[in-house]
DNA sequence: AATGAATGAGAGTTCATTCAT
DNA sequence: AATGAATGAACTCTCATTCAT
């Protein structure tokens, strides 16, 4: 038994390592795919024995779902603390966009893109939804109530299904955007934030008033 | 060696059953994933045996790749055909977004989507892009070109680099759409395609000169 | 589709192949234990792959289960073959007695024997009761019949309970006797089982009225 | 080092702690079975760690192998003890099933049954037989002596082999009687033994001078 | 002495691929 | 051409054992 604040250092170590395997999973994952990542190859990345993996995660699904919890709990907390801020409706989902395209692509939390766009993923997330799932549809829930919002005060186009704008809202974060313009074309993350921005709530066409 | 024009009774009866295959993978994959999709249970599907399909199909990656090669075909020839019309830029990418709104969700093509956004299949892809990536670089190219005439013909923000409309234009095909709204909300393909094309081209933001 | 009586070839190859799969299992089962015995072992035995065996079982399990099932399957047999005919209870007894003292120990069936004397197998047995426990009450249920008869008629001990001689009938099977009389001592099971016979019918006392 | 007869307090504790690993392995190994059962678990029995375990028995199979030669060491005590009382022959092996038939299935020595009738355990004790086989060899040979006392002084039938009616006396402790007569039929041990004593003894025959 | 995290050999199982029929 | 039995490499996962703390 620890006093609050003072974990052992087993227990610090132990979150340690956890750390550093949910890294090295991550990125083995996010290079080669679900199915072609064997817990072997995550462990050699680490540095530690096959086994070791399975003190911390009860099996392979398990620790990709871990990773995904993690992620899309972060999500959760940047939309609550946007959204609970003094600004209007876009700006706020301009922010949400932003950490999205800092953050996914940055070092962290890159994998939480695989989360909406990759096949393999998705049908684990389906099989398991107990315990992602529901953080997923706080999430849309949430957006959905700011786009509602933004219609509601004239910011929005109200004939548009709020459906409709969610759906558009997450297709924003297609990994497409990422492979072709950011590391091909190495357009820097904050500035294809504002064009997607741009388009989003403006449209490609000319000859608006924004 | 057949004349041209004359293939053999044979041939036909071959490629009636290669096509047979591809249908039965197509909708497997789909509904499974690459992975979870085993050889056996698409000759089940067939209703023939697990060797025959490697008498069409070298492996189960070649397999895919058909597939694959097959859906990029039709959409190169369909984005040819209506790029030869004589409609506004506008006109033409709406056509193109409700060919992949309506093909790609229907019994025929589902299977194209997830070239562009599911994890395991791009991996694939890109190990063997000698044959895919062409056509799928021409199309990107051909559709590049299509939107350097809407800028230069002020149909289009001009402020906008080109890389970021072809991302966002092929952005439109994310899975999400599909599943969330028209699955659960019934929304029709025709609809939705009407209603992201609006987006795409006019925002979601009010007080546009439509 | 084939002809009653005219199985296929490939079914009698099938078949064939699965009678060597469980004599070997049984072999090595027999010799190592259910636990210490691998399946690579019993495919090197066979003489073929590891999963060719999983052609024929399911699981490791379902094939110690199969063996067992088939052993109990012919005991059933012989035992209502013996109960029909027409002799003393006690000569009935002793005819499944020698059954098992010969079956048991030669190249057949002594598998049967471990069913009910090997802790490991009891264990599974229990876990997966559904297809062989019935068998076994079966058999239980019947002799049981029998030495109520052989009471009712005067030929056995009244004041004995029915389930005492039912147990000590089936411990007569002990594989004690077996391996210390019969492999060191060199007693032939005939021999063997007319002793455990008379022990068990007249007792080892003297100054009895045999 | 410590004199004879004053161990030290270390050493009593080290005997008290390795005592309650041996009952809870014997525990954990009569209810799951030897291949079952993991160190962890016996561990997690005792309250103690894994590791801890191995600070008193170099492996899990001599932990096992104590276990036996413990029970193995009360019985040849209490045969000993037996034998050289002032009885009959058949008075003084009734003494020792009915020790076997309250000790065996009684919370201490419940263990011991497996010694010889389960598969896994024999096979263990055949590979080691350098400690206990001497000691049940032992026993064998003394409870022989016994049986052929008996046919001398004409309690016994002197026409059937002793090493059959060794192997008889010690059928009598198969785990059946206890399982299906004890546990279902609720059967006390003590009329238990006195059953199978008597059928032992006398036969299932009646027309016997008791 | 006691711990329990780490190890890694080895198990059961799957399935893309081959090939004799 | 078609079959499907056979293969065996590769995978996930377990657990007896070790050893730094």
């Amino acid at each position: 038994m620890q006093k609050q604040g003072h974990p052992s250092l087993r227990e610090i170590q132990r979150q340690e390592r956890e750390s550093l395997i949910i890294q090295a999973a991550k990125e083995v994952f996010i290079e080669k795919g679900y199915y072609e990542t064997s817990i072997e190859e995550i462990a050699a990345k680490v540095g530690i024995a096959k086994g070791t993996i399975y003190l911390h995660f009860p099996s392979k699904e398990a620790l990709v779902l871990a990773i995904v919890k993690k992620g899309v709990e972060m999500l959760v907390q940047e939309v609550e603390a946007v959204i609970a801020s003094e600004k209007t409706v876009r700006a706020r989902l301009e922010a949400i966009l932003v950490f999205m395209y800092t953050g996914i692509f940055g070092e962290e939390a890159r994998f939480f893109n695989t989360l909406f766009n990759s096949g393999d993923l998705r049908r684990l997330l389906e099989a398991k939804k107990g315990v992602i799932r529901p953080l997923i549809e706080d999430v849309y829930a949430k957006i959905g109530v700011l786009l509602e919002e933004g219609k509601a005060n004239g910011e929005f186009d109200a004939t548009l299904p709020t459906a409709v704008l969610l759906s558009s809202f997450f297709q924003l974060l297609s990994p497409h955007s990422y492979e072709r313009l950011m590391v091909h074309d190495k357009l820097p993350p904050t500035e294809l934030g504002h064009y997607l921005a741009q388009i989003y709530f403006c449209g490609i066409a000319v000859d608006k008033n924004l």
